[in-house]
DNA sequence: ATTAATTTGGGTAATTTGGGCT
DNA sequence: AATGTCCAAATTACCCAAATTA
């Protein structure tokens, strides 16, 4: 079978996030410094990510016009 | 670690599309912005696009030779 | 072959991203 | 595996010319 369905609150490693979008851990850093993105921090100082938020992010498509209009 | 994320679904960049295609990767970014293909954005606004979707328009990208002139 | 419309590529500048190293 | 910093490559958006299509 495939995959487990993450969870609404569910944590996500830099490695994960960056896998979704196909970026580097590095870009999903950046983003988390900028503030694009939420972070949870482990006690050990690395960056966790709401798998949520992440999820609707990634949901964003630009919606396609599909017309031959003027 | 977290158990796996279903790999959604694999995104690729635009030189990758572009080099399937053969086409310049700014032609690839033209085709998002008309809706002719889906585009997934980076939180700093690249864009990324579906393998599945790219596969499918390579796999219709026989065209008939048309070659009505004498 | 000529015209007209659309598509594609070249050039530039600003931003984002990735590679190597720590 | 993740962080932080430096630097090169990629991507973006813009406008305009060349190529392609009808």
């Amino acid at each position: 079978m495939a995959g487990r369905l993450p969870d609404a609150d569910e944590l996500l490693t830099p490695a994960e996030v960056a896998a979704l979008f196909r970026v580097d851990p590095k870009t999903v850093t950046r983003w988390a410094k900028a503030g694009k993105l939420t972070s949870i921090r482990t006690l050990g100082g690395h960056r966790r990510y709401r798998a949520a938020e992440v999820r609707a992010l990634l949901g964003e498509t630009i919606p396609a016009p599909r017309d031959t209009e003027a």
